[in-house]
DNA sequence: CGTTATCTTGACCGTCGTCAAACAGGGTGG
DNA sequence: CCACCCTGTTTGACGACGGTCAAGATAACG
C-alpha cells in the first residue's frame, strides 16, 4: 500500500484499509474538491450543540472530541490522527452531540457536504469504506468505555499510549519505537477519567518501571510487549486487518 | 407514528424516526424475509471474536452488548431495546470485537445477511436510516463514556436510569411513569463500572431521597425532573427528534 | 420446604481526588 | 543577558468515594 500524493493521501490510505478500493475509487476521492486551512491549537472545528455545516479531514496535526457534563468536567472520548475524517459522526445528524477540538496546530482539507454525500450515493465501494470507518470508530468508543470502566489508572494509562502508538503505526506517522505524545496531562486526564495529579504519578511509576522512557512529550516504549501486556491491550478492536466480504 | 403491525413493527418504528420512510419503504422492510426465534435470558447472540453470520432485531425482550478485560472482569457497553438492530455494528466488519447477550427471555427477528445488504444497496432512504442508527448508537457509547469517566455514582446510575425510560418511551414501550428493569444489580454494576455492592447503596440512596420507587424490580419516577437533574440528563444525545437533511 | 440467586448491611481498606505549593522550561520584553 | 511571566509538571499531606470481604435477609422457584 503506496502513499498517495496530495493532502487528501492519508485519508485515502485509511479508507483503503477499510475496504478495497479501486485506481478509479481512489482517484474519485483524491479529485473531491476542496480548501485547506491551517488551525491553531485548542480551535474548535465543531461545538456541541450545533448544526454541522462542513466535512473536515485531518491532514496533519492531531484533534480530538469531548463531551462537558452540567457542572463543567470534560471527558475526552476519542483522538483522532492524520487521515481521519472528523465529521462522519455529524454529517448525517441534525445537531452535533459533541465538540471537536484541535489538540495541536493542524492542517484541514474542508470537503463540501453535498462532494461528499453525492460521491458515497454514487460510489458503493466509497461509502462501504466510509461505513466502515464509522463502525470502527464506534468499536474504540467501546474499548475505550471498558478501559474506563474496568481497569485501574495504571493500566487505563498504558492502554492509552498503546492504542495511539498502534494506530500511528498503521497509518505510517511513526512506529512504535515511540511518538511525540500531543496532549498534556490534563488533558490525558479528561481522556481518562482521572485527574492531571494522578496521570503525573502514574505516568512516573509507568517511568520508574522502565515500561515507558520520556524526555519531554516524547514516549519511547523499551519494553513494548510488558508494556502491551499490563495495558491488556489488544489491537482486534481496531480491525486493522478489516478483510472487506 | 402509528405502529406498523408484525413482529418488524417496532423495528420499522424506531427506523423512521432516524429517517423519512415511505410506504413503500415500509413495505419492503416488513417484507424482508426472517426467522423468529426465542431465547432463554443470558444466551449468547454474538461471541467476541466469531465472524458475524446472521443479521437479528429483537422482537421482544431485552439485550446487551460487553467486553471483558484480560482478567475477566465486564464492561457492559449498551442495552438494547424491542426494535433495536442487534448486528449492524457487526455486519460489515470481519469479526466481532464484543458479544452480545440477551437478558431475559427474546424474541428475535432473523434476518439473512444477503437480503439486509441488498436491501440496503437499491434502497437509499433505508440505507440512510440505518446510518443514522449507528450513528445514534455510537452518539449514546459517547454520553456512557462520559457517564462512567466523570459522574459520581449517584449521578451515574440516574443517568442509566433516565436514559432507558427515555429510550423505552420513544419506543412506545413505556411511559415515564415507570418500567421493569431488566437486570439485577450485579448487570447495573457492570454497565456503570461499579461493585454490586455500591449500587445496592447507591439504588437505596436514590430510594431514601424519593428520587426512586422501587417494588422487586420495577422502578417508578415520583420525582422526574429532579432526578433528572441530578444525572445531568438531557435527551439531545438521543436525537429523538433527527430530521432528515 | 429446601435450594438457589439476589439483595442488603457492616466493617475495613485502598485507589484516586483535593488542595496547595514548589519547580522547570520557554518565550517575551526591558 | 536577565527578570518576568505563563503554562505545565512534580510533590506531599490528607480525605473520601467506592472496593473488598463476609455474613445475613429476602425472594423466587422447583
Amino acid at each position: 500500500m503506496s502513499l498517495a500524493p496530495g493532502p487528501l493521501g492519508l485519508m485515502v490510505r485509511k479508507l483503503e484499509r477499510h475496504g478495497a478500493l479501486s485506481a478509479g475509487d481512489r482517484g474519485a476521492l483524491l479529485a473531491l474538491p476542496h480548501m485547506l486551512r491551517t488551525v491553531n491549537p485548542i480551535s474548535y472545528l465543531v461545538r456541541e450543540g450545533d448544526p454541522p455545516t462542513q466535512c473536515a479531514v485531518l491532514i496533519s496535526g492531531y484533534a480530538f472530541r469531548q463531551k462537558l457534563t452540567g457542572d463543567g468536567s470534560r471527558q475526552i472520548v476519542s483522538l483522532h490522527i492524520p487521515g481521519d475524517l472528523l465529521d462522519l459522526q455529524n454529517l448525517y445528524l441534525d445537531i452535533a452531540d459533541h465538540s471537536v477540538q484541535t489538540l495541536t496546530f493542524a492542517e484541514l482539507a474542508i470537503i463540501p457536504r453535498k462532494a461528499m454525500h453525492d460521491l458515497c450515493g454514487v460510489n458503493a465501494a466509497i461509502a462501504r469504506a466510509m461505513l466502515v470507518s464509522i463502525l470502527i470508530e464506534a468499536a474504540m468508543l467501546r474499548e475505550w468505555l471498558l478501559n474506563i470502566g474496568r481497569r485501574d489508572a495504571r493500566a487505563r494509562l498504558a492502554h492509552l499510549l498503546c492504542e495511539f502508538a498502534t494506530r500511528l503505526d498503521a497509518q505510517g506517522i511513526s512506529n512504535r519505537n515511540g511518538y511525540e505524545l500531543p496532549m498534556n496531562q490534563e488533558q490525558l486526564g479528561d481522556a481518562l477519567g482521572l485527574t492531571p495529579v494522578h496521570i503525573n504519578r502514574t505516568l512516573r511509576a509507568l517511568e520508574k518501571d522502565g515500561l515507558v522512557k520520556r524526555q519531554g512529550r516524547h514516549i519511547g516504549f523499551p519494553r513494548w510487549e510488558a508494556l502491551r501486556e499490563i495495558a491488556d491491550f489488544s489491537s482486534r478492536y481496531l480491525h486493522l486487518d478489516q478483510q472487506t466480504r
